[in-house]
DNA sequence: CTTACTTACCAAAGCGTTTTGGGTTATCAT
DNA sequence: ATGATAACCCAAAACGCTTTGGTAAGTAAG
């Protein structure tokens, strides 16, 4: 069933009724209907393969999965995703994965755009120096970021405020008594874990503590280097009260360390992770977490971006998107000891 | 660039230039060359919706990922994916990733198949009755499933040999003498867990031993079903003196319930985990395994086998592909006692 | 009753490929 | 020389839609 036999079947020109299904103000409102019914009737659907040809747009968004030799994927990715194609289909667009080495990435993006296949790209696990997006930005392809890189302002993102979030879990540690926090992050090159730390810097700052070097501690995003991180921690002649990991990953090993070693959360130390613990870790005690709407909404949010940014005439202010972060209590923080 | 324009600069038609590109036996070699190095020169790539239409083909094939509610997003999923594109890219087609919660799943394939969006799916997370398989089937629609169902003659898939990998794992525990072996399965539903349960009956058999029925337990696909079900176990007045666990997750709970009671692997007790147990869970122990084939070569099988599908002609039994799994020897199991 | 404007429709020209159904030269045996 | 066969090449149609640039009828104003 296309265009030309349902234009015959209702005795109109093809022209009439493809612009009758488009909302076109030319055409009447009776015609209109009767053309609408008819469509569904006949359970007519345009063919997007021609439709993308005649307007020149390819109606799909491309987004490369970058894969790192033994960098787990991890599932959030997937979950956000699932969240950008069903915001996607909302607006028509289908979504095309594409997965490439890290020093694959820019060909990938460059066989995509060259052959038409996507109108823009999403940019995942930003860094803050990121080079895709230089790239995409001289080639003059549209891109939303997920995540900021340092130089955020000349180009469409969504991100969290990072920073906030670890303001919050150093008011409400200060806010317990706790002047010795520790801070377990992963590399400063990704674009999150920067920010939170800049968070970090600034939420003692305003708390008026300081910051101690030796409990600063850099951790990878996997469980063993949380792990080693806070075994690093512990088995320094002066710990911290407080302890705040900047990723759940390296979160799972910490707070396994702790259960190894007999200490106890929210007595002994206190504990903020970002974005909890996983629940099927087995772990009786609720963390307490700084998070981040879910990863549903974000890919929701991020179609609604994406939509926009390819509608044009919005201004940049509307392209991009700051969330923020909660405080989500549990009972692995308590009062400082003392 | 386009068709035209290379035709133009190259002083030929368009026709021959098509025809050159792709192979035809109709233009001279000396042409060919011409056409190739100048495309080559000039940067020419085939505008691939232009390409579908006149052909007819999507170029692309579609997955969807079902979301469950609370069924986290598993990460091999992703990788497999992440295999699946690689491999489509060398035959120039895309994947077009939806997602569906399990009741619009339906929905999902009319929409795309009716809108000529991809040419062929994959059926992922395969049931033992699979109402997407009987529809995909009486709708005509080609796909490949990952994993059979149970009556899994018409129709290509991609799968493991599940079966014999259970009787891979009971043979090894019979030869080590042990006589009194558990197993803690998932849902039966899937075809999957029906398959190796099917394996471990036979290896049972196959070894003369019996099957205690108050040491076959079902649990689900997540750690903690896993923990409560090696702990029902242990609570029996008679223990197995091995047990096999017939997927990861509940391999790493059920490993952990041994933990929280001071039961040592591989001395009083052995253990046989299917895939294994995650690296990153700081276990120092090797878990026994019965491993499959990486989930990226996985892909690329899929991929293999997509290409034959949509190219037709080959006999079913070039679309069907059984993949065997081997055992990874570790030190969780050991002699029985006794 | 013109003139001008509005409303409702449509024929035809794209969009960039592939495919069909010839053509035009050479080549070659007769 | 002549018809047949091959080897190359091409114009035009097709794919299913959108968009452009109209036309014809109805309506309002002069």
């Amino acid at each position: 069933m296309d265009l030309k036999a349902l234009a015959a079947h209702l005795n109109l020109s093809a022209t009439t009724v493809s612009r009758a299904l488009n909302g076109y103000s030319d055409v009447s409102a009776k015609t209109r209907q009767r053309v609408v019914e008819a469509a569904q009737a006949l359970g007519y659907q345009p063919n997007p393969v021609a439709r993308s040809l005649a307007m020149g747009r390819a109606n799909a968004i491309g987004i490369v999965y970058p894969l790192e030799a033994d960098d787990v994927a991890d599932p959030r990715f997937l979950q956000v995703v699932s969240g950008l194609t069903e915001g996607l289909m909302e607006v028509n667009m289908d979504l095309l994965l594409a997965s490439a080495t890290h020093k694959g990435e820019l060909d990938t993006y460059d066989r995509l755009v060259h052959g038409r296949r996507v109108d823009a790209f999403i940019v995942a696990r930003t860094l803050c120096q990121d080079e895709r997006i230089d790239y995409l930005q001289q080639a003059g392809v549209p891109f939303l970021a997920y995540g900021r890189s340092a130089d955020c302002q000349a180009y469409p993102w969504f991100d969290f405020d990072n920073e906030a979030g670890s303001v919050l879990a150093v008011a409400r540690l200060a806010g317990l008594g706790h002047r010795h926090i520790g801070y377990i992050h992963a590399s400063l090159h990704y674009n999150f874990a920067h920010q939170r730390h800049a968070g970090f810097l600034r939420g003692m700052a305003e708390a008026g503590l300081p910051v101690a070097s030796q409990w600063l501690l850099q951790a990878g995003l996997a469980r063993r280097s949380g792990y080693q991180a806070m075994m690093g921690l512990l088995d320094q002649d002066q710990r911290p009260s407080a302890v705040i990991v900047d990723n759940n990953l390296a979160g799972v090993g910490a707070v396994r360390a702790l259960l190894d070693r007999g200490i106890v959360m929210g007595r002994d130390i206190s504990v903020i992770v970002y974005d909890g613990i996983p629940p099927d870790t087995l772990l009786t005690q609720h963390i307490t977490s700084v998070v981040q709407p879910t990863q549903h909404r974000t890919g929701k949010h991020m179609a609604t971006l994406m939509s926009r940014l390819l509608a044009g005439g919005h201004p940049l202010s509307e392209l991009q998107m700051l969330c923020q972060p909660e405080l989500q209590a549990g009972d692995s923080d308590g009062p400082a000891p003392g």
